[in-house]
RNA sequence: GCACCCGUAGCUCAGCUGGAUAGAGCGCUGCCCUCCGAAGGCAGAGGUCACAAGUUCGAAUCUUGUCGGGUGCGCCA
């Protein structure tokens, strides 16, 4: 239930009631106005504003905005669900609801439960596909993978909720140059295994995660490989490497609660003797968009190794890109764009029309040409957003941590997740806008204080849980389950502290709509916040003034109704914290 | 040089896809527990929403320009 899509709906109906008269012109865009909570309580539940957005069409017959708005307040008077409609400033018509609407509310969250606000399953046409994390298998995940990574998860979370069929899939990059190092290196560990004394020269990577492969190989191929040349050893150790950090990858992912659907390898799309980049790149010649030619010299940064030459180029900017974009690399082989139009097109094979890719911030520049690509390969059907996610700073009291990715002594993901636990990384992850900087404070993230918002929102859902522990202490043998509560009497709810958090929860649909509509998990996470200081302020309150406690030992219906609203409260904070992937305790220990 | 992102309180950041008097936390000032509802709460001070034009009933939000910060700019992924 959501009573501001409800009650667009109804201004919408009395609007076309006007264009019906004539009144209006008809081919209104009824969906420019907005029904939305007012910033200001005191002007009431709901604020429209459609007099305003429709100023000029309705001059003929209204002499201004406020004419059209008395109309509507008037008709809407007669509106059950209304107490009072009228007309302030340059037009707005607020709104304010009888009480019957906010127990309606209740009742509503209290019989959906964990569904309240969700969206029934949009048709089977709608499907998303969410690409994230893509982290290449040549090591462990850093905090930057993580951001991502929490980000595409709640993001998917969210989508799912708000009714999208959604289809969570990782990009391996296990073709490109950079797994053929990863099998240096791990060939290097694999003669070290065997008793040798090794030095990692400069370029491999260098990192102890690779021992336990070296060991692997050491066990799976004896001596077998020493002293052969590298052609004959260079595809198994390449495999068994990439397996191995795709494992660690995946426990990376698991402890931070994340999964994955699909996990698609780019070597599939050159393997077994197909092609798919080649009949990519073909489909894209066959539309004209694909070329011989020769690009300008990069501006910037002068680079010594730049060779005028003729290449083969997608023509990114007939759709807005900067410049076109090289399909082949010097030596014949395919770029890593090349690839990256294939794997998205089997995407769009696969029937995906919104696509979402989670990428850093230090692709930025990647986005144009991507997007002008998939544009391309699907005649404009398909849609790809692409959220970048900027860097994350990593501190400790106030100090930044060294993360540098030399030597293999970055800190790791999995050492974060370790050291605070996965809520805390969740929670403060999406406590940002995925495109501002983070900084996540190692300290702060684990202290219990108000300080901390996930302790904060974690927090409130315990003491939510808590009063319906007190209540059944003082009212044994009451039944708490939501049938039960769903039949209190909510008129006895009447304390602005008790409406106050009706109200907010009453958001919640609305928030998680805009929120999923813009690709914005933060929001919920903000909302959270939000509501949870609602609750912290009532609960304190109770503190002075024992009457507004949630529990009143002499006043048993009072006490139903209350706890009614804070198992409500629960509820959406739960929904909420499971949306952004995080835990909602029953207790704080 | 070009593209993208950002610029809001002393600090870290929200601002509901154009709404009414711009918000939160920290920090600062002053308050509220002789536990068992203070892991919390209340109040106050603090703003040229980087700057300048424009669009309109109305701009932190949209457009253009300027300044400042970040990211990136063929054969890395």
């Amino acid at each position: 239930m959501n009573i501001y899509s409800d009650f667009q709906a109804r201004v919408v109906a009395l609007l076309q009631g006007i264009i019906a008269q004539g009144r209006l012109p008809a081919d209104l865009d009824l969906t420019r106005f907005v029904v939305e909570p007012p910033r200001d309580p005191a002007h009431g539940d709901l604020s429209v504003n459609a007099a305003m957005v429709y100023a000029k069409e309705a001059k003929a017959h209204f002499a201004n905005p406020r004419q059209l708005a008395t109309e509507l307040a008037m008709a809407l008077a007669d509106d059950p669900d209304v107490d009072q409609a009228e007309v302030a400033g340059p037009g707005f018509l607020n709104i304010r609801l009888k009480p019957q609407v906010f127990g309606r509310i209740l009742r509503a969250v209290l019989a959906q439960g964990a569904r309240f606000g969700a969206a029934a399953p949009a048709p089977a046409s709608e499907k998303i596909n969410v690409e994230y994390v893509s982290a290449n298998p040549t090591g462990p995940m850093h905090v930057g993978h993580g951001r991502g990574a929490v980000f595409g998860d709640a993001l998917a979370n969210l989508l799912a909720f708000a009714g999208s069929d959604v289809t969570r899939e990782y990009y391996i990059n296990d073709a490109g140059a950079q797994v053929d190092v990863l099998a240096r290196s791990a060939y290097l560990r694999y003669r070290e295994a065997l008793g040798e004394t090794i030095v990692i020269p400069e370029g491999l990577y260098p990192g102890d995660y690779l021992k336990p492969i070296g060991a692997a190989l050491a066990e799976k191929y004896g001596r077998t490989l020493v002293g052969e040349p590298e052609t004959t050893w260079l595809a198994q150790v390449r495999d068994t490497a990439i397996a191995g950090m795709m494992e660690m990858i995946r426990d990376d992912l698991a402890a931070l609660a994340i999964t994955h659907e699909i996990f698609f390898s780019e070597r599939t799309l050159t393997q077994s003797g197909r092609d798919e980049i080649a009949s990519a790149i073909d489909e894209l010649r066959a539309a004209g968009l694909v070329y011989t030619g020769r690009l300008p010299a990069p501006k910037g940064q002068p680079s010594e190794d730049w060779e005028d030459r003729e290449q083969e180029l997608f023509k990114s900017t007939a759709f807005g890109d900067d410049v076109d974009r090289p399909l082949k690399k010097s030596d014949g082989n395919y770029t890593y764009f090349a690839a990256d139009i294939a794997y998205h097109k089997t995407k769009i094979d696969r029937g995906f029309r919104n696509l979402i890719d989670i990428w850093g911030a230090d692709h930025g520049g990647y986005v144009k040409r991507m997007q002008a690509a998939v544009t391309a390969l699907s005649s404009g059907k398909a849609l790809l957003d692409v959220k970048l996610c900027q860097l994350v700073k990593l501190m400790r009291n106030g100090e930044p941590v060294k993360m540098s990715k030399r030597a293999g002594d970055f800190v790791t993901l999995r050492e974060v997740v370790d050291e605070v636990g996965v809520d805390a990384v969740r929670f403060m992850m999406l406590f940002r806008k995925n495109d501002a900087p983070l900084e996540f404070d190692l300290a702060k993230v684990i202290e219990q204080s108000k300080d901390n918002p996930v302790f904060y929102v974690q927090y409130a859902h315990a003491r939510a849980k808590s009063a319906l522990r007190q209540g059944q202490a003082a009212f044994p043998g009451l039944d708490l389950s939501a049938a039960a509560l769903g039949n209190a009497d909510f008129g006895l709810l009447s304390d602005p502290g008790e409406i106050g958090l009706i109200k907010l929860i009453a958001q919640y649909p609305r928030v998680v709509e805009a929120a999923a509509n813009v690709h914005e998990p933060h929001r919920v996470a903000f909302y959270l916040h939000d509501l949870a200081s609602e609750l912290h302020g009532h609960w304190t309150r109770g503190k002075d003034q024992p009457q507004l406690r949630f529990v009143n030992e002499e006043h048993r219906d009072l006490s139903v109704a209350r706890l009614a609203l804070v198992s409500g409260v629960a509820v959406v904070l739960a929904s909420g914290l499971a949306i952004l992937g995080v835990h909602a305790p029953d207790e704080m220990r």
